[in-house]
DNA sequence: ATTTCGCTATAGATTTTATCTATCACAAGA
DNA sequence: TCTTGTGATAGATAAAATCTATAGCGAAAT
C-alpha cells in the first residue's frame, strides 16, 4: 500500500505540469527548476506508486494509460489544496470566520440584538456563534476552550484570562401597576422597607448583589420563589408576588406595556452589573479580541447611552488575590 | 499570496493529527515523530500560511477559529491525496486502466466482436477506448502517442514499434450468386482469367496484395470501382460488378445471406493478411501487452480456427532494411 | 553521410529541509 | 513540595531536493 508520506504535493504539480507540457524541458523551465531535478521527482514518485506514469522518448514523453487517469486524481488533489491555500489567504486577513462567543442568558439576547448588525456591517465574513451559559460555566467553558470569546458580568476570577470592560448596567426596580409605590414620581430606600423582593436563582451573580442591597434597605427576599429566568421573575411581578430589581437592558427590552409594569429608578441606589468581553490570553487573536471590544463599546455608547453606565476602567488583565 | 510549495501533504496530516488529539505530544507518537519536529513543522506552516491554527497552553492546545475552517480544508486535501494513492495502487497492479487501441476498419469490426468479451472477463478493469484509422495513420498515431496499441495489418515499418504476430487471415473469393463460377465444387487459379476483380481502395494495405494476384492468374482489376469499404465492396459483387477478394473475417462476419452471394477458396491461392498487435517499445506496459497479445492469439485460434491460419512468427521486432 | 539540435538520464557536489536528542520553562495536581 | 504533563528551544545529524555538468540517443538539417 501507498502511504500519503511517499509523494508530496509539489511532486503532484510537478507530474501535471509534465503531463500539460509534454515534454519535462518545457515543464521544468515553466516551473522554474533544472530538467534533472524534474526528473528525478518524478521518477521518485513512479517509484514510490509503483505506477509508470510517463513513457520517454527521445522527442518527449507519452503519458500512459495509467498516468492519464492519475492525472486526474492528481488535478483534484491539486484543486483541493490550491482551496486550501486561498482560504489561508483570506482568514489571514483577520476578522474572518466564525468565533464561539458565549454568553449570560441575562444580557444576550437583550443586548445582542443591538450590536450584532453593526459588527456585522463592519467585518462581513465575521460569524458569531452564539451559545448561552450562566457565568460560572462562561468562565470555565472560555478556559477549556469550549469557547473563543465570552460576552459576561464581572467578576472574572481566572488571571490567564483578559477582560475587556464594556459597559455598567444599572438594576431598575419593576413594580406591579396596582402596587403602592407605581405611581409614585420618585421612589426612595426608604420606600423599599419591608417591600418583598423577588429574585433570579442564585447560580446568577446578581442575585449576591440583590440580596445585598436588600439588607441595607430593610427589604425581605423572597427566597421561596426565585425565578429561573428574568422572564418567568417578570411574571411574578406581574401577578403582584413583590417588586424585583431586574437589569436595565432586560426592561428596556422586554417591558413594553406599561399596562403592566411599572420600570422606576430607586434614588440612592445605584447597583450595577460589570460586564466585559472575555478571552484567553494565550488568544492569537488578542489584538483582533481588543479592537471588537473597541468597536462594541463604542456601538453601546452611541445607541443604548440613555440605559447604561460607561465602563469605570479600562481593559486590564485582572489578578486574582 | 500562499504558494502551494509553502506547505506539505505531510504537514497537512501534522495539523489535522495534532487537531485530532489535541495535543502535540499525543500527535507525535501516533504519527511516530518526536514531538519537537511535530512543533517545528506545524510552525513553519502557520509562518507559510500566515495564521495561527493552535493556540498553545500549558496544559495542551486549542485550535483557533481559523484553524478550525482550515482543518476542513485540510482533511479534503487529505481525501484526495488518500483517493489518489489508493487508485495508484489499484493501478500498479496492472491491467488496469483505459488503453486506447487503434485498429484497422477492414479487420476491428469483425474481429473485435469475437475478443473483447472474453478480454473483459479475464480483466474486469480493463477498459479499451477502440479507434478505427487506415493501417498508415495507425502506425503513425502509435508513434505520436495517439494510441497505446495498434491491432493492424503487416508489414510495420517503424523500428520502435514491437509486433506481436496474433495471426494469418486468408483472403475468400466473393461471387455473385448466378456468376458462372457461383456452383463449382472447386475453383481454381485457371478459372479466374480475364475476370474482373473489384478491390477496396489502394490505402487499405491488400490492395497492392490483390492487384499483385491479379496480375498472376491474368485478372484484370477494375480500377474504376474501387470500394471505399468492404461493405460497399460486398454490394457490388452482388450486383454483378465482377468479384472481389474478401477477407474470411469480413466474409464470416457480414456474408450469411447466401441467397445473394458465395464464398469460395480457390486452389492454389494462398494470399493472407498477417494481423498483429503492436506498441512502442518504450512503453513501460510492454510486459502486459505481450500477455494480451499471446491471451488474443490463444481466443482466435480456440474460437476461429476454421477461418484463420496460426500466425508464423512469434513476437519479432521488426527492422527496417 | 555528417552535423546539429533537442530530448531525457546520470553522476556528484551542494544546499536545503526534516528529524532527532537533550533540555528548558511552566502549570496543574498529588 | 515534588511529580507529571505540556509545548518551546538549541544544536547535531540525517535525509532529501536541487543544481551543474555531462552522457547518450534519435531526428532533422546540412
Amino acid at each position: 500500500m501507498v502511504n500519503l508520506q511517499d509523494f508530496s504535493l509539489k511532486q503532484l504539480q510537478y507530474f501535471a505540469a509534465v503531463a500539460e507540457f509534454g515534454s519535462f524541458r518545457q515543464a521544468a523551465f515553466r516551473l522554474e527548476i533544472t530538467q534533472p531535478t524534474l526528473s528525478n521527482q518524478v521518477a521518485i514518485m513512479e517509484k514510490a506508486l509503483k505506477v509508470p506514469l510517463f513513457e520517454r522518448t527521445r522527442k518527449g514523453i507519452n503519458t500512459t494509460p495509467q498516468g492519464r487517469e492519475l492525472l486526474l486524481s492528481a488535478r483534484r488533489v491539486l484543486e483541493e489544496a490550491q482551496g486550501f491555500t486561498t482560504q489561508a489567504a483570506l482568514l489571514s486577513g483577520g476578522g474572518i470566520g466564525t468565533y464561539r462567543l458565549g454568553v449570560t442568558p441575562t444580557l444576550g439576547p437583550y443586548l445582542l440584538p443591538h450590536i450584532l448588525k453593526p459588527i456585522h456591517d463592519t467585518h462581513a465574513d465575521l460569524k458569531l456563534y452564539v451559545r448561552e451559559n450562566p457565568p460560572s460555566e462562561l468562565e470555565t467553558g472560555l478556559i477549556n476552550g469550549q469557547h473563543d470569546l465570552i460576552l459576561t458580568t464581572l467578576p472574572i476570577m481566572s488571571n490567564e484570562l483578559i477582560v475587556a470592560n464594556l459597559f455598567r448596567e444599572p438594576l431598575k426596580l419593576a413594580l406591579a401597576k396596582d402596587h403602592r409605590l407605581a405611581n409614585r414620581p420618585k421612589i426612595n430606600r426608604e420606600d423599599l422597607l419591608g417591600e418583598p423582593v423577588l429574585t433570579i436563582s442564585e447560580h446568577h451573580l446578581f442575585h449576591r448583589q440583590i440580596t445585598e442591597l436588600c439588607e441595607e434597605v430593610g427589604a425581605p427576599v423572597l427566597r421561596d420563589y426565585e425565578g429561573t429566568s428574568l422572564d418567568t421573575l417578570r411574571q411574578m411581578v406581574v401577578m403582584g408576588m413583590g417588586i424585583a430589581f431586574l437589569p436595565a437592558l432586560y426592561a428596556k427590552s422586554e417591558i413594553r406595556n406599561e399596562e403592566e409594569l411599572r420600570v422606576a429608578d430607586v434614588e440612592g441606589i445605584n447597583v450595577v452589573r460589570n460586564h466585559a468581553l472575555v478571552w484567553r490570553n494565550t488568544s492569537p487573536a488578542g489584538g483582533f479580541y481588543k479592537q471588537l471590544s473597541e468597536e462594541i463599546k463604542a456601538i453601546i455608547e452611541n445607541n443604548l447611552a440613555s440605559d447604561i453606565l460607561p465602563a469605570t476602567l479600562r481593559t486590564v488583565e485582572r489578578r486574582l488575590s
